[in-house]
DNA sequence: ATGAAAGCGCTAACAG
DNA sequence: CTGTTAGCGCTTTCAT
């Protein structure tokens, strides 16, 4: 036996430790010429890289997260992702923003059962991510309590709250509604409608708000709640036509629709053409979001701008500061929103 | 000093020692206790779930990981995802089948920069995943390699690859392509052109099947390649509208067109809407994916279906079924396509 | 059915 | 600049 200790690692996994062996130097130097090359002479640095290279070494991040407790994880929860789901560019950003900085994201599925939203929770947590991001807010008094007590920094999105579980980025979708009401009102449109989802809680707010502004400057107001079959789909384009469908049946004089997204209302857009109903002139529709695609509409959708990329950057910085031992105090961001005019009303 | 041993232990945080402390038996038994209950008896079993219950107790999966080499996490590595992404449904499907059996999901974004992919798949390896699902084959050599050098399972998806790295589970895009072809042959189509993407290898490929198809049965292909500003959006819907309206002022005598996705259809449905063309009566608009929308568009889009949902599922039985030792050769599944026909062509 | 010991692969803390 | 020691929190192995 020499001093090549017969370390009882798992067979055809090369450590830190063959690293070191190979380069001559003690694991710790080793792992100081690869994580924090200045504390390291430059030509060990090298001789570390060169042997680490030639045996193919690929760090443990479960053990060196273990250790040094930085997982580099992210959490994101966020309800089912579809084809048309408003959160994507989001996702995406913040995906982008994170990997940059050397963390990597895991997705996490959202659910409207509050025992399942619970566990996901749990199986989060054990991961020890250095973060966690909601689309949306959180209602579960456990949940929130239970994130709460992990003192992992959190963001919520997308939405507002009076008691946000730490950090908030978002904005009010009460007012949004509101907003397109009172666009609508102002550009002389006398008899609304609105189709929303009934199981989304943001799109319903934004629903509310429509009816209640609607009700306020004196514009009745048909709503439409589409249901979805199951979780899976909040909104979907086939839930814009038949809904604009339905509305019209029972109500053939509407002269405008919000929609609960830019999907929706690509779908009611459809609905009227297929129907020879002319947009914008005998009826607008507004969407929400303004996704990428709202533009190559035809006519191009008015809808509602949120700035789902600034959103993802801005849970993305927030979340490192507190990582790096800033912005202790948590809060709530107002990103707010805007109205597009476009053509479709 | 009592026999209390004060563990040098973060603080705040819970571990299982606190747990099996104050269940009053070892840590071990704590453990088996919480994953293992039947080798353990009832009374204890009740005892440690307590115990954990009252301390708050989370599992620290990267311990669990680092020491049992299961890491239960799920690397999935796929294009930026958009709204109109035509792997949303399988990522989702997989997700929540791996989620069920305790997985969680890491999403990594591909890129085609290879330098920048190869850095991403050693960020993936790091994390010891169970397996890696690429959506799309990986081109890169050393990337290639890397993967295979790793052990862990893959999955190729949404593609054929003579030379798979591991599984695969996909569908060839140049057949897709070719298929089209003839569909609009059969229908009397005499004059076809293609709007695909100039930087999404699959969509090139459906593209070149599709002319070279075109051109065996002897119709001249006007095709278009619609460059993408960075690579940030493989597929839009304003790529359909313009390319569409490209097409018109080269060849005002077009009569279909196969668009590189379903979102692209769409925009090209919308051209042909503001431009007074009849569809499918003077231009058949054939779309690809089957996404969720192409049923509601005016007029549905005739298209190209594939399983999305099944192929994210199967990848997930594929990987489980090889973590448990089962399943080892690796090998590739086609999953095919199938044309549906619909009122846009 | 339960426990003691050992150690997964790495890095913080303290030397030198 | 480099090394030694001691774990991170859990689960495997081998006893009992």
């Amino acid at each position: 036996m020499n001093d090549l200790k017969t370390t009882t690692k798992r067979p055809g996994t090369v450590t830190l430790a063959d690293v070191a062996r190979l380069a001559g130097v003690s694991t710790i130097t080793a792992s100081r010429a690869l994580n924090n090359p200045k504390m390291v002479s430059v030509e060990t640095q090298e001789r570390v890289k060169a042997a680490a290279l030639s045996a193919g070494y690929v760090p443990n991040l479960l053990a060196g997260g273990l250790k040094s407790n930085r997982s580099r994880l992210i959490a994101c929860l966020s309800p089912a992702l579809t084809a048309g789901s408003i959160f994507i560019v989001a996702i995406q950003a913040m995906t982008e923003a994170f990997a940059e900085a050397g963390y990597q994201v895991i997705i996490g599925q959202r659910s409207f059962d509050q025992a399942r939203e619970d566990r996901l929770i749990d199986a989060v947590i054990a991961r020890r991510p250095e973060g966690i991001v909601l689309m949306g807010v959180l209602e579960s008094e456990a949940g929130r309590h239970r994130l709460r007590a992990s003192g992992i920094p959190i963001v919520e999105t997308w939405d507002m709250s009076d008691s946000p579980i730490d950090m908030l980025v978002g904005f009010s979708h009460i007012d949004a509604g509101a907003a397109v009401a009172r666009y609508l009102h102002d550009k002389g449109r006398k008899r609304p409608a609105v189709i929303t989802s009934s199981n989304d809680p943001r799109a319903i707010a934004r629903g509310q708000g429509f009816i209640d502004a609607a009700s306020a400057l004196g514009m009745g107001t048909p709503s439409m709640n589409v249901p979805t079959h199951g979780f899976i789909s909040p909104s979907k384009m086939i839930h814009g036509r038949e809904g604009l469908r339905e509305l019209l049946t029972q109500h053939p004089d509407l002269d405008c629709v919000f929609c609960a997204t830019d999907v929706v209302a690509l779908g009611a857009l459809a609905e009227a053409n297929a129907q020879g109903i002319s947009v914008p002139e005998q009826l607008a529709i507004i969407g929400f979001g303004d996704s990428d695609f709202a533009v190559a509409a035809n006519p191009a959708l008015t809808t509602v701008r949120v700035e789902g990329v600034e959103i993802g950057r801005l849970v993305a910085s927030q979340i490192m500061a507190r990582v790096e031992g800033k912005n202790l105090e948590g809060g709530a961001v107002d990103m707010g929103f805007c109205i597009v005019e476009r053509g479709s009303g």
